[in-house]
DNA sequence: GAGATATGAATGAACG
DNA sequence: CGTTCATTCATATCTC
């Protein structure tokens, strides 16, 4: 926490010496900047000591005002997130153990670095070994390992992209999923008996307005949809 | 994955751009999945552990693909807003100071859902923890399958939830048209007075299923909106 | 179909 | 170190 003393406060750092910058708040990395600093990560150096995180800063300060406790940060937050992620990827593989139902990880998730995710037990922390996950897709930069990093940073800024897929296996047996009230309620693809099932007499509105028809004994034989949202009004 | 770090930021600042991004999409949650959301969210478990995270995915993945990590963002986001209007709100209350006259909340946000708004002087500060605004004590909405899945409503659950309100002008402005348990109803584009107009305590539904929220007196501040069909309940 | 708005995603900063 | 908050970036959506 040494680092982190010094920082504490510095509301306003002063935006670079270029004064147009709408006074952004918080440091905002310039490319060169972060590319420096994955390029320390990757090559092993994920927690640098004080004096380390000093030398960091000052060469980053080639591209852009930064200051010590930035640096600190920035380390804090990618081995955090770094691990965090790891965590997931992990997690969502022994998923796939029983799958009573096929579910994997679908969605679009871009490629994020990493989302938080409130977490109960586990530790495992044993400070410095972090996966990798680090594999740089070779796009390579060629930054000379840590020590003789420089210029050269013309700008590619990486990036190989790949695409997520999604595919979903619906789900549902005979239970489907309406909205009654606003309120997500089972029910059975058959007939529902609204009387008993709600105790009481009600029409049932569909949300588009339209009544749902119902027999002499309050039973709707037909008319709900999964997913759809359904309003009970006295009558 | 590293790439993404250096992929977002570049917008502001006026660097040649390089390469473009594969134009990632974005996991679009489809209005059942919002309602459930909601209805968790004001239920009170505005912040959900990470194993209520993967029930609550595995929840809305009835509905359409949907990963660990947009939940989490979701209720992220949505407390940070809550947070932030909440605040919002304060400020410009504060901001009655000499009140010589009658202020009245004239903040039309033809949405349900938050309103933005330009930020004024941010004083951030660090002092975190606000009072948060999930307060809804007891209102509950069970929302079936999780503090109790399914349930039992024979009564409707309701949105309490107000805030001390403004009171306006009744009249004047034009009027609109929307429907009401189906039926075409003509009402002010003001506060709506429900027992007073419809002659009993109802909860209002609009027909995404959300309950639309009135304060302590039975007043749709908020007002309705043209064209929609909306649904009263006996509360 | 450009501008305004709503909101998903990312990340710097802090707290405990 | 894990978690949470505040801000910002990016895009889907809506409006005129």
């Amino acid at each position: 926490m040494e680092d982190a003393t010094a920082s504490r406060q510095q509301q306003q750092q002063q935006q670079g010496e270029a004064a147009e910058q709408p006074v952004r708040s918080r440091w905002t990395p310039k490319p060169e900047q972060i590319l420096i600093l994955e390029t320390i990560f990757n090559s092993g150096m994920v927690n640098p000591p004080k004096d380390e995180t000093v030398r960091i800063r000052k060469l980053l300060e080639k591209f852009g005002s930064v200051a010590d406790a930035n640096v600190f940060y920035w380390f804090q937050n990618r081995r955090s997130r770094s691990r965090r992620r790891q965590r997931q990827v992990q997690a969502s593989l022994s998923a796939a153990d029983h799958p009573s139902e096929i579910r994997y990880d679908h969605t679009f998730s871009p490629n994020p670095l990493s989302y938080p995710m409130p977490n109960s037990g586990s530790s495992s922390s044993s400070s410095s070994s972090f996966g990798l996950e680090g594999h740089n897709s070779g796009c390579g930069i060629g930054l000379s390992g840590y020590p003789g990093l420089m210029q050269d940073f013309e700008q590619s800024p990486i990036f190989c992209h790949s695409q997520n897929q999604s595919l979903v296996v619906g789900g549902g047996a005979e239970m489907m999923t309406v909205f009654v009230n606003g309120v997500a309620t089972e029910v059975g693809r058959g007939p529902v008996d609204v009387k008993a099932m709600f105790g009481g007499d009600f029409v049932v509105y569909h949300s588009s307005g339209l009544a749902v028809e119902m027999n002499e004994y309050g039973i709707v034989m037909q008319g709900l949809q999964h997913g759809e949202s359904y309003f009970l009004v006295n009558s």
